[in-house]
This record gives structure tokens, C-alpha cells and sequence, in this order.
RNA sequence: GCCUUGGUAGCUCAGUGGAUAGAGCGACCCCCUCCUAAGGGGUAGGUCGCAAGUUCGAUUCUUGCCCAGGGCGCCA
């Protein structure tokens, strides 16, 4: 018997339930028909829990039921025997035949194994990341960026037209603090004795920008011909002084000040760190197909746009001197502010304006990686979507958690503008690429992750990573001491996989694919390194127990086609996950 | 106060409306004349936060309570 592909098994059981179930009764009973993946191989490989559900509707004992489903199912050629156990369980056996065929199926689809039709190349767009450029990525960002890239790949695997976003910030207020705070150091290079806000960017990052800029122009920026602003000078904090208002104020003196050479200044950090980050993401596997600039927004009239779309529904009104959107009237707590009493449009206005730009870009599914902070803001973007007429089901948000940092068991300060955090790019460096991305995907997402930095510096080989890894170099390492083409491996007999060992490690291969379509469903790529590592522990276990490169030709080849299909599975996962499958460790 | 996410082994965390709740680390005991010991096998370790409810069945769903993280800006 060969399989003519690879079959998804429980919609074939369904279908045979479902046949089943309708000469049993006439009755349209709504009811999923779902099989779980029972812990113990006795109570079979796939069992349903059909005739429980059945057992109130039908007024009988599910035991009874689950006899007759059974000896009405159609005969499928993938089952050795049907049981009905416990309660009312019924328990499907798979062929030993059936599993044997997989290695030939893995080793025939290579990196396709795995890959589905759910996504029936639909275009979707994901936006991740998407940090302000106005300092280093830290491990926040990282998690971020890990989840996004990995995710993106899993839908992709799954059918998926995907593409990436990264969506920059560079019209904000947050753009602004750091010119200012990065000219205040320029400044301070000039022998200009200025006062400093503690508001502003404190890391050193910004006096290196200063002196960059000091080194290629001298004091080009000071304007010696006039006299600074006064509120550099001599402006101590005092509590009653809203340090927010203070630099408020201190941008607009900057910008009058500087007037065309604010521009430069601005554009100068914007490139410095946009650069600087892409590089980073670059370096951590994590690329983009677009970089969507919010400035382009005000250019192009987007903003202006969207903001009179709104007025002329009437969701717009005036009050304090301020513009507010009414989000309340679509679940949010209040309205809120899109234009300040400054004249400034905020960020909420802009990313109206951008939601729109994605949606008339045509994508069928927009998802987007909000850090969990932001939870609180999904329900004034769905809102301003209702209100533009836009389906806000389209858009899905998947919250990530940052991670909270421990060093010497105290928490780390995390605060971009404070300047003390510990960078992605540090983390890197430190426990490596492939370990940093594979720790991000070790828990859910939308979990806290208590990152204990000296533990996961220290980690190295006890890293879940290397054990995963590991198997696949052991893999490769016994494939050249057989020292044959190993293509040769996706036709040989299989027959002889019978031991307890190797038809679980079948049963392991056979769920990947369905681990994909899962993980692509429920957006959560967390999954494939939860597979991966007992998948690894599984052929760990294989290989402690039995020998491959026995004398016996047959025996020798098919325990080696097996492995070589174990290989390819965790090669296949891992660079769903961004890690490198190494041939050596 | 409101919103949100958690509370599962000593620690860090998975998982599931079902059958005897799992992994890693840590502890203890074994296994290299043998394809990489970055490995394997075993032992110990649990009131699945507490209490009600729904259900044939709840650690899983609902509600309440206790504890903890995060969010509640004319920042992004």
C-alpha cells in the first residue's frame, strides 16, 4: 500500500464518524467531531469522544452508541482495528503500513513536509516590531521581533501570502526629544555649559551621535552669531514644573532656533537609528518587505484626509482646544484625543490614517504584534475603523508580553528614554542568536517572560537549543559515517520499523503537519519549539536504545531513512523558528 | 476603581471538557572497549490559588474571592 499523499487523518476519521452518525440517526445534530492524540499507546492513536457527546441527545449510554457508530463506520484503508473503550472512547489504530510510508512521504517532500493549504494564498500582512527609532532595540523589542519573523514563516508554511511591515515612526514627538536631547550634547561638545533634562534620552547612544555630527561639522550647529534660548540655561526642575511641559517647550524653542538646520539634526538621529536598528533585526534573522514611514502619512494628505472622512460622519467635536474622535460610541471607555490644543495631530490620528493605507492595500487579513501594554488601545482602533465603514474582524492584534529582566535577582530598569536597558543586541552577543530566538518562542506569547539575564547568559549548553540542535547534528553524523547517497533513502523498505521506539517516533512525524496548521490557526509559533524538543527527546531516546549502522542491509536502511525523515522534520521546524539546523556541533 | 494576563513539582514553564496532569532545570542513583555523554535510563517531588456553579465527567468552561504582573496621557 502507498499513500498517494500526505493525508490529514482526523478529517478522514470525521468523514467516516460523520457517515456513521447519519444512518444512526436522522436527527441534524450539530456536533464537531474532534479527536485527540491519546497519552497512552494502548488506548490507541486517535480517539474521539463522539458517542459522550451523543449520549444526551440520544437518551442512551455512550458505551451503546459508540458500538453502533462503530460498526456503521465505512472501512478505511489506514485502520487496523477500532476499539471502544472506558466510558465510551473510540480508540482508531493506524496500520503499522500506513505509518511506515511517512519516511518515503517526509523524504519525497523534503522542506515542503509540513507546508498546508489553510492559508489558500490569501495575502496577509503582518506589522511587527515597529519600535520608535529613537534608541537601541532592547529585549522587549527582541520578543517582538522573534515572535513576528516566526510567525510570519508559520503562516507562510501554511499558505499564506504573507508580507512583513515595520511601521517607523519618525513624525512623533519622541523623534523630536531626541534631536533635541542629541543637539543638547552637541552642544555640550561646543563648551556650551547647558542644562540637561532628566525627560530627555539619557543613554550614550545620544552623545555618540553628537559627537558624530561634531566631528563632520564642527560647531556648524551652535549659531554663534545669536544668543541661545533661554530655558537651556539655568532651568532647574522644580516639582511644580511638568517636566513633559518643560521639554515641550524646549523642542519648539530648538526648532525656532535651528530652523532649517532642525531638519537636519532630525533626519540625522532618524538615520542613525533606523540604520542602526535594521542592522540589528537584519543580524537577528528578522527581515521586512516594507519599512512604512509615518511621515509619508502627513505628505500624502492621508491624515488630513481621514481626519475630514471622520468630521463629515460626525464623529469628530471640539472641546479644551482639542480635537477628539468619539470611541466611546463603539465600546471604547472614552474619547479620544486626534489632534492636541498645540495643533498637533497625535499618534492615535496618524495610525487611523495608516489602517486605512493598509486596508486599501487589499490585504484579507491584517495582524497586528502590539506589545501587551497596548492592550488598552485596541478598542479606539477598532472603533475609527467602524467609523470609516471597515470591517474591524479584518484586523487581529496578537498582544506579546515584554519580558521582564532580572540581573542578580533584582528587576532591570527597561526605560528607552532613561537609557538603561539591556539591548537585543547585547543578548545576542551574549547567549547567541539562535539561543535568543529559540528562548523567545519557549513560552506563549501573551505570557510573562521572567528573562533572568545571568541564568540565560550562563545557559549555553543547557539551553533547550543545543538539545534540539543536537539531534540533528547526531543525525547528519551518522548519515556520513554511512557515507552513501542518501537519496537514495526515500524508496527504501520501511517494513522492518516495528519496535515500540520507532513507531512513536513515526506517530511524531505524522503529527507535524497538523502542528503547523495549529500554529498558524492560533498565530502561535510557540508550538513548533515545543514540538521540536520532543521530537529531539524522542530521537535521543532512539538513539541511545538502538543501533542504525547494523550489518544487516535491510535493517541498516531503514532505520537510516527514518532518522534521515527525523532530520529533515527538525530542519524543517527550525527554520520556521529563525535557529540554524547545525551538521556539527 | 476599571480593563487585561497569570497562580500547575523546590525553580522556570507547557498542556487538556475525558482515561494514570507533563517537560526542562535543580536533587539523588545508574549507563561511554558502543553511530558525538551538548545524550540516555531511573527515583523523589502535585490539594492544577480558594469556593460555589454548569456537566455523565472540570485542572480546563462560568461566577465570586484571594494573590501577582501589565495597562488605564492632548506619549508612542
Amino acid at each position: 500500500m502507498t499513500l498517494p499523499d500526505c493525508p490529514n487523518f482526523k478529517s478522514h476519521f470525521a468523514e467516516l464518524l460523520s457517515h456513521a452518525l447519519h444512518t444512526l440517526s436522522n436527527t441534524d445534530l450539530d456536533i464537531n467531531i474532534e479527536f485527540a492524540r491519546p497519552k497512552q499507546t494502548s488506548h490507541g492513536d486517535y480517539s474521539c469522544n463522539l458517542a459522550m457527546q451523543l449520549a444526551k441527545p440520544l437518551r442512551q449510554n455512550p458505551h451503546t452508541i459508540a458500538t453502533i457508530l462503530v460498526n456503521a463506520m465505512p472501512s478505511s484503508p489506514y485502520l487496523e482495528k477500532v476499539e471502544v473503550a472506558g466510558a465510551g472512547f473510540i480508540n482508531l489504530f493506524l496500520t503499522v503500513q500506513t505509518k511506515q510510508q511517512f519516511p518515503h512521504i517526509v523524504l519525497k517532500k523534503n522542506k515542503e513536509f509540513g507546508c498546508g493549504n489553510y492559508g489558500e494564498k490569501k495575502k496577509i500582512q503582518v506589522e511587527f516590531v515597529s519600535a520608535n527609532p529613537t534608541g537601541p532595540l532592547h529585549v522587549g523589542h527582541g520578543r517582538g521581533a522573534a515572535f513576528g519573523a516566526s510567525l510570519c514563516n508559520v503562516l507562510t508554511a501554511a499558505g499564506f501570502s504573507v508580507s512583513r511591515e515595520y511601521y517607523v515612526n519618525d513624525a512623533g514627538r519622541q523623534m523630536d526629544i531626541l534631536a533635541v536631547s542629541t543637539w543638547l550634547r552637541y552642544l555640550e561638545l561646543n563648551g556650551q555649559s547647558i542644562f540637561f533634562p532628566t525627560a530627555a534620552y539619557q543613554g550614550e547612544y545620544v552623545r555618540k551621535m553628537a559627537q558624530l555630527i561634531y566631528k563632520a561639522h564642527g560647531n556648524r550647529y551652535v549659531h554663534q552669531d545669536k544668543p541661545l534660548p533661554e530655558n537651556l540655561f539655568g532651568q532647574k526642575e522644580k516639582k511644580e514644573v511638568d517636566p513633559e511641559v518643560l521639554l515641550d517647550q524646549l523642542i519648539l524653542d530648538t526648532k525656532n532656533f535651528l530652523g532649517q538646520d532642525y531638519t537636519y539634526i532630525h533626519n540625522f538621529v532618524l538615520t542613525e537609528q533606523l540604520g542602526d536598528c535594521r542592522n540589528d533585526l537584519m543580524e537577528f534573522g528578522v527581515v521586512f518587505d516594507t519599512w512604512f514611514p509615518e511621515q509619508t502619512l502627513f505628505e500624502d494628505g492621508m491624515v488630513a484626509h481621514v481626519i475630514k472622512l471622520l468630521e463629515q460622519k460626525n464623529y469628530l467635536y471640539q472641546q479644551d482646544g482639542a480635537i477628539w474622535f468619539r470611541s466611546s460610541d463603539f465600546g471604547d471607555e472614552k474619547d479620544r484625543v486626534v489632534q492636541r490644543e498645540n495643533g498637533q495631530f497625535t499618534y492615535f490620528a496618524s495610525d487611523i490614517a495608516y489602517h486605512l493605507n493598509k486596508f486599501q492595500r487589499g490585504f484579507e487579513r491584517i495582524i497586528n504584534v502590539w506589545g501587551a501594554d497596548h492592550h488598552g488601545y485596541i478598542p479606539r482602533m477598532k472603533g475609527a475603523l467602524q467609523a470609516l465603514a471597515l470591517d474591524p474582524s479584518k484586523l487581529e492584534i496578537a498582544l506579546v508580553q515584554f519580558a521582564v529582566l532580572y540581573r542578580n535577582g533584582v528587576k532591570a530598569p527597561m526605560s528607552t528614554r532613561s537609557g538603561e536597558f539591556v539591548t537585543l543586541r547585547e543578548l545576542r552577543q551574549e547567549v547567541g542568536n539562535d539561543a535568543a530566538r529559540f528562548f523567545y518562542l519557549l513560552r506563549k506569547s501573551d505570557q510573562h517572560l521572567d528573562f533572568d539575564l545571568d541564568l540565560a547568559k550562563s545557559q549555553n549548553n543547557d539551553n533547550p537549543v543545543y538539545y534540539v540542535q543536537y539531534a540533528h547534528a547526531r543525525v547528519c553524523s551518522v548519515l556520513e559515517q554511512w557515507g552513501e547517497n542518501s537519496s537514495i533513502l526515500a524508496t527504501v523498505d520501511t517494513a522492518l520499523l516495528t519496535s515500540a521506539v520507532e513507531l512513536s517516533l513515526l506517530q511524531k512525524l505524522i503529527d507535524y503537519p497538523e502542528m503547523i496548521d495549529v500554529a498558524a490557526r492560533e498565530l502561535s509559533p510557540h508550538l513548533i519549539a515545543f514540538y521540536l524538543r520532543e521530537l529531539a527527546g524522542e530521537f535521543h531516546s532512539y538513539y541511545n536504545s538502538t543501533r542504525f549502522l547494523v550489518p544487516e542491509v535491510p535493517l541498516r536502511l531503514a532505520r537510516l531513512a527514518l532518522i534521515a525523515s527525523v532530520r529533515q522534520v527538525l530542519a524543517n521546524g527550525l527554520t520556521l523558528l529563525g535557529v540554524s539546523a547545525p551538521e556539527k556541533m
